[in-house]
DNA sequence: ATCTATTTGTACGTATGTATT
DNA sequence: AAATACATACGTACAAATAGA
């Protein structure tokens, strides 16, 4: 243990910090100590410190604020920012629209079927108002490429319901995410020789009418069907994601 | 606009080095403008150019070396890093071991069909040796552990395998590295009622023979059926996934 | 509305450590 | 072995934000 792994001190800081949160069960909310306590007690230099908080922050797991009262906060990660880091992760890896489907297909028909009889009136009126939108051929391409958000929207809305999947709802919203920064920046889904609007709506209603009717079986196999036909129409799509980092969100 | 964000300087730094990799197109082992040249350009301190620094290092897009020649070099993100920040957003949401295997059952009948007649014989060899280690029923629950492992190993080299959609399998290599973890620290799968690394050993058994063939369809179904034949006596498992965050890797 | 206290944010100077040549 | 080039760490001073009197 003589050349030990030289590793820098705002790690070593930080690592104490995450065991901190772990052992003494810190919730999100609660405040860690002030610079100058953390200076105090860890025999550290400010700027240590600072350097410290600010990888902390870039996980996620904490955020600061100035003033009186201020300083560094426990904080649950984002639903944007671990979005974001994935598509870190992701960026120089060569991701095509052919893998978000394979795993749309695997992913979105277990959702469903587990969303099947377990959605309020409330939600489920709001999601059958959602087709409206995209229930007629759009006449410009403008409003072609606004119902195609808007069905993709359809999509996330089907994974925010499903809290009991933390894990599931993630992966589904990200690989949304990817589809829609797709639609807006590349003007995917061009030319149409395709109906993705009109096809995509009838399905969208099925695929309520299944949940509606607690029918988990026929949600799953029309999901599997609705996502084997948009398959099959990306895979004439070989464009590669675009390559580029999320913004950083302000929340 | 008037009001606009109050956005940190160091986040400002680490948004245009960002821009910079994607416009520029820089490859990882790229280096970046050392720190003085930085304060420069940007004029910005010593301390907030070290931030930015951290922040992208925390992000996984870059790594620092020291001395002449050394400086900050673009990165891949390792698949441990990205494994520990996806585990930093699911800390504080509470994920079941029916959430992770209802995931996996989603998700690994997908990746061996996938596989079906794509894997080298050298790869083969592999995975059929590593069979070997839990064939045979354990002695002692400390084998029997080892042999929960190397079974979940043996999904593990799978996943790897599927160079093809590298997001599925980082997502099944999260799924297994949870599964691992809570294998060694909480001694899952106890007290074992129903033989694993028997039943298991039979079903990768034959789900090689079937990706040999070429048979993505048998490779689907088997793999379905293993994962809700665990899934079966997981379900009874309500534990939830330990809060833990895994330690920074020096990789 | 103004002041004041608290706490983070930024800048700058200096010294030390580390690896290459 | 020595000089060089770079990151790493420390300390201080001051600016900016915010809550409360």
């Amino acid at each position: 243990m003589s050349k030990n792994t030289p590793q820098r001190r705002p790690y070593q800081v930080a690592e104490t910090i995450k065991c901190w949160i772990v052992d003494r069960q810190l919730k999100p909310g609660d405040r860690l100590p002030s610079e100058a306590e953390l200076m105090d007690t860890l025999q550290v230099s400010k700027g240590t410190v600072r350097e410290s908080t600010r990888v902390l922050e870039a996980q996620g797991l904490v955020e600061t604020r100035t003033g009186p009262g201020g300083g560094a906060f426990v904080r649950e990660m984002s639903d944007a920012k671990a979005v974001s880091l994935l598509s870190n992760y992701l960026f120089f890896k060569d991701i095509s629209i052919k893998d978000i489907y394979q795993i749309r297909l695997a992913l979105e028909p277990e959702l469903v079927a587990s969303l099947a009889g377990n959605v309020v009136a409330d939600d489920m009126i709001r999601l059958r108002e959602s087709l409206h939108s995209y229930t007629n051929p759009a006449e410009d391409s403008e409003t072609e490429r606004q119902q195609h958000l808007d069905a993709l929207h359809f999509h996330l809305m089907l994974a925010e319901l499903a809290g009991g999947n933390q894990l599931l709802t993630f992966i589904i919203r990200f690989t949304i995410q990817v589809l829609t920064d797709l639609t807006i920046y590349n003007r995917l889904y061009e030319p149409v020789t395709y109906d993705f609007g009109q096809v995509g709506c009838r399905y969208h209603a099925k695929i309520l009418d299944a949940i509606e009717l607690g029918d988990a079986e026929s949600a799953y196999n029309i999901m599997r069907e609705h996502m084997l036909d948009a398959q099959r129409v990306m895979n004439h799509q070989e464009a590669q994601v675009r390559r580029g980092f999320l913004p950083e969100l302000k929340t």
